[in-house]
RNA sequence: GGGCGAUUAGCUCAGCGGUAGAGCGCCUGCCUUACAAGCAGGAUGUCGCUGGUUCGAUCCCAGCAUCGCCCA
């Protein structure tokens, strides 16, 4: 980021110097450092105000920003900015995390350069490395952060290795061990070959790919059965795996194998004996029915071993090669096995066929390689007793979801759990605080080691020397936590537990909202939740509003590995943070929905993110043009207008304004921040520019030699549009917060010091609100959109000045008509405007209608005519479609009788109106010749 | 196999019982002293398909189709 200090001249804006276009670089980097060295949004537990919280999704400490931080900052941070305009004691709490797996990958590649392995540097070296790494280039997201606007406090920023939160995960481990939560057990579980590590389930995916299914043929032991049955087939998609088979299953209702259970097979190359055994879970109908059992080596084979009492056969080693029980195959890598087993299969005549076959294949996530079930000893944590006080609370709503319907993925998934796998045979993490007391078993670490579970190296070897004994040996375990274990953690963690007294605890937590992808619900909202259930007795957070993915322009996901990620930097150097931000919110409208960011790869442009960054310049101009028209005074000199003295344009804008304050405050506080910006949008861009703005002109500008009572007019045009500007900038500072703070304070002249970062929501004026009033100026503007219809229709040219004559039976809208003269006059470049209930016509006009209106321009001569009847005919097929589709409804008896009667009175009075319109159109049509 | 979501203008998406909306793009005319990153005007849709409920369905219900995601 630029460095530039509050304390630079160059900071004190030179407001009436406002350049024509908006630059967003320099404004963007002044402010963040402008809030950040005031601590603008390092809060005080003790403060005053409801207090309101989140802890941010904190980000790979390897990562750097993509699309997706991007957008779920724009919706954290536009959620805590309002939140502190409406004077809520605010923390919104930074941080990283440490990821292990992606680290210690990083660093072993660098090792593998230099030609050496993590065990040659040794784990304190290589530690020390890993630091090194993490202070060299962990700080990058969070600079990348801070571009973005982020209104967090950057003092109580937290990673999650650090001694706190390290502190934190040993407390926690202790505890759940003491509850008996967490043990220690040999299971099948999903290794990475590629970081040699286990992974949990959840870091597992599945992808379809094309395979084979192999035909083995497995011959019965000493000969032939009493029915001829020499031998079975069984079919496996993993040939290589035969070496560690123990059984032969069918299904026990299957009458084709029944009779061969409790038979013996000869294990094809290995002459191994095992039996053919009945289980229901064998699927009669896929393959032939018969299912080779390798227990150490695939999870379904695990739980058929489990429930006939098999042995386990390991027939690879953790670097996915084979070990001594492959026989000859000892030492191949898994994928050459396969080929060595099959061809030594087919040389002996017992490979039946081989048939192409599509199947699944579990992936890992991190290491992109098949995952090995591999049957390891590891840690645990019992999740049943956890999710199960999740599942209480969300009986009670608690956490409230946003969409709702991501509740039942998170119930669901709380309701078929499974244990979770949490050491990680890696050294880039939170080590396991488990000391093992190996001069109990020789010296050696066997599955029969006693181990001892405590907070520190002193707490164990005290435990040691009390249980077994002063000369005891102990040996902490190698293995670290998966590094969810600490994220999970995270709300309570980050706030100090499990220091009870801490005030920031006291005060924040819970916290009021997490936002976050749906991606992650299981990852890390539910692990957060269930440690939150054990160690705070709460839910962390109130509500979560989970958002979508951000996808490219051919709606596919963004990744790293596909290449085709957009980087929001480049966005922001283009077109400005606040731009990005709008543009990714305003997209956002349909909750929970992935967003597809529109994007030109060959000329690094968005056509969304370029409409907001016009918007943006749209703002900064109207503000623009307020500092040239409010003479040197501010909102605050101006004061509040007064009422008597409005005119019409002023009492509709401030109507506008009542009804926008109330609804996007709404919008916002109900996570429907898409229609916040929208409204915001409309109401900045049609409202005050098209129409306040634009009629504002003639009286900012009153001309020669003024009268009082003119200048008393251009005096409550400002105070106006100071107050509607004023506002406009404070409820749009949540989504573009560096150029309403830019723009606030040229309008303001607040001191540098003064954040509208700060400020209060603009107190809502609940009387401004007039719906009569909005809807007739609807019809004003209406109005003035036929007399500029007609001129361009005709062809004017834009200079020429024309007489205008409205046309109408009904009398608030005449009087409407006639109170905004002045007004139709600038707008629609009038050489006069009046206003009749009937005319004679004597001359030739243009002519068109809208509603009740009658629009004329008597210019006889200077006009298109067949465009003008072009223009007639279609308003006339228009009303007459209208009169055709309601005077069907009306005409269905059932119609009058059972819609309700303001319906019905609607109906009757839009058919007058159409009918009026087409018998206007009409005689003008005939008036024309 | 179970579940969830999407299907509306050329594109990206809102709307969700009472005669279809926005932005971008497109067409026409404008450098009108806030803004050409702009102004004014204009065109564009059997609201995926088939049934049902209803006086009335883009909206509710059922089924189907296509696409996408999650879980097994």
């Amino acid at each position: 980021m630029t460095e530039l200090s509050t304390a630079d001249p160059a900071f004190v804006q030179v407001v009436d110097a406002l350049a024509k276009t908006y630059d967003p670089a320099g404004t963007e980097s002044r402010w963040q450092c402008a809030w950040e060295e005031s601590g603008a949004f390092h809060p005080d537990p003790q403060a005053a105000g409801e207090p309101f919280s989140v802890v941010i999704p904190p980000p790979n400490v390897t990562g750097s920003l993509h699309m997706g931080h991007a957008f779920n900052t724009a919706l954290i941070d536009t959620i805590v900015r309002f939140q502190r305009l409406q004077g809520k004691n605010v923390l919104c709490l930074p941080g990283t995390d440490h990821a292990s797996i992606a680290v210690q990958t990083i660093l072993e590649k660098q090792l593998k350069a230099e030609a050496i392995s993590r065990y040659d540097l040794g784990r304190d070296a290589f530690l020390e490395r890993a630091w090194a790494w993490k202070e060299e280039s962990g700080g990058r997201i969070v600079d990348q952060l801070r571009r973005l606007g982020y209104s967090v406090d950057w003092q109580r920023q937290r990673f999650t290795l650090d001694e706190g939160l390290s502190a934190a995960v040993r407390e926690a481990f202790v505890r759940l061990h003491e509850q008996g939560l967490i043990y220690r057990g040999e299971y099948l579980v999903n290794w990475c070959p590629a970081s040699g590590s286990a992974v949990s389930d959840l870091e597992v995916e599945m992808k379809e790919v094309d395979g084979h299914l192999w035909h083995l043929r497995y011959p019965l032991t000493g000969g032939p059965a009493a029915d001829g049955t020499t031998h079975l087939e069984v079919a496996t998609t993993r040939p290589e795996t035969m070496l560690g088979d123990v059984a032969v299953a069918v299904n026990p209702a299957d009458v084709r194998y029944r009779h061969l259970v409790g038979q013996t097979l000869t294990l094809p190359l290995l002459g191994r004996e095992i039996p053919v055994i009945a289980d229901d879970h064998v699927d009669q109908d896929f393959g032939t029915g018969c299912v080779k059992v390798t227990p150490a080596h695939d999870p379904n084979d695990f739980a058929i071993g489990q429930r006939h009492d098999l042995p386990q056969i390991t027939v690879m080693n953790k670097n996915g090669s084979m070990n001594c029980h492959a026989g000859r195959f000892e030492g191949l890598d898994r994928f050459e096995a396969r080929k060595a087993v099959v061809a030594a299969l087919q040389e002996e005549g017992l490979l039946v066929k081989v048939e192409p076959h599509r199947h699944s294949v579990p992936y890992s996530d991190r290491g992109k390689v098949p995952v090995e079930p591999l049957l390891s000893t590891q840690w645990f944590v019992r999740m049943e007793p956890l999710a199960a006080r999740c599942h209480e609370c969300l009986d009670h709503g608690a956490p409230r979801f946003v969409p709702n319907r991501w509740q039942k993925v998170y119930r669901d998934w709380l309701t078929d759990i499974r244990d979770w796998c949490i050491s990680r045979q890696l050294w880039w993490g939170h080590r396991i605080p488990a000391w093992f007391v190996v001069s109990e078993t020789d010296d050696q670490l066997t599955d029969a080691t006693p181990y001892l579970v405590a907070r520190s190296e002193e707490e164990a070897w005290q435990q040691a020397r009390d249980q077994f004994g002063e000369a005891v040996v102990i040996q902490q375990d190698e293995d670290v936590l998966d590094t969810w274990f600490s994220s999970g953690l995270w709300p309570f963690s980050t706030m100090g537990w499990p220091d009870q007294e801490s005030a920031d605890l006291e005060c924040w937590y819970p916290t009021s909202t997490l936002v976050t992808g749906f991606d992650i619900i299981f990852f890390w909202v539910a692990r957060m939740t269930m440690m939150a259930g054990a160690f705070t007795g709460r839910m962390p957070f109130a509500d979560v509003y989970i958002h979508g993915l951000v996808r490219d322009e051919q709606n596919r996901k963004m990744s790293k590995s596909a290449g085709n990620g957009i980087d929001p930097l480049l966005l922001i150097e283009r077109y400005g943070t606040d731009a990005l931000r709008f543009a990714l919110v305003r997209e956002v409208a349909g909750a929970g929905q992935d967003i597809r960011l529109d994007y030109d790869r060959k000329s690094d442009t968005s056509a969304t993110v370029e409409a907001a960054r016009n918007f943006a310049n749209k703002l900064w101009n109207a503000t623009r043009f307020a500092l040239m028209n409010l003479g040197g005074e501010t909102p605050a000199s101006l004061g509040e207008p007064d009422p008597a003295s409005l005119q019409l344009a002023d009492r509709w804008i401030l109507s506008r304004l009542a009804r926008m304050n109330r609804d996007v405050a709404a919008r916002y506080d109900s996570y429907r921040l898409g229609e916040a910006a929208k409204c915001l949008y409309e109401f900045a861009w049609n409202d005050i520019c098209d129409w306040y703005l634009e009629l504002s002109k003639r009286r900012l500008h009153p001309g020669e030699d003024p009268s009082d009572e003119v200048l008393a007019d251009q005096c409550t045009a400002r105070q106006v549009l100071a107050k509607v500007l004023g506002d406009l900038l404070v409820m749009l500072h949540p989504l573009m917060p560096h150029l309403s703070e830019e723009l606030w304070h040229g309008l303001t002249g607040a001191p540098k010091d003064t954040f509208l970062a700060l400020q209060s929501w603009p107190a809502s004026n609940k009387s401004s609100l007039d719906d009569d009033l909005e809807l007739s100026f609807t019809e004003l503007i209406e109005a003035i959109r036929v007399v500029r219809n007609l001129r361009a229709v005709a062809g004017l040219k834009p200079a020429q000045t024309v007489p205008v004559q409205f046309i109408t039976g009904r009398r608030e809208l005449a009087a409407l008509l006639e109170q905004a003269t002045a007004d139709i006059t600038a707008l629609t470049r009038a050489e006069s405007v009046v206003v009749v209930s009937s005319a004679d016509l004597k001359q030739r006009c243009l002519a068109g209608v809208s509603g009740e209106l009658q629009v004329l321009l008597p210019i006889d001569g200077l006009v298109d005519l067949d465009a003008l009847k072009g223009r007639l005919e279609k308003d006339l097929a228009k009303a007459e479609k209208e009169i055709a589709g309601l005077a069907g409804r009306l005409a269905n008896p059932n119609f009058a009788i059972k819609a309700p009667p303001n319906v019905v009175e609607e109906c009757q009075a839009n058919l007058a109106e159409a009918e009026a319109q087409a018998e206007l159109a009409r005689q003008r049509l005939s008036d024309l010749g």
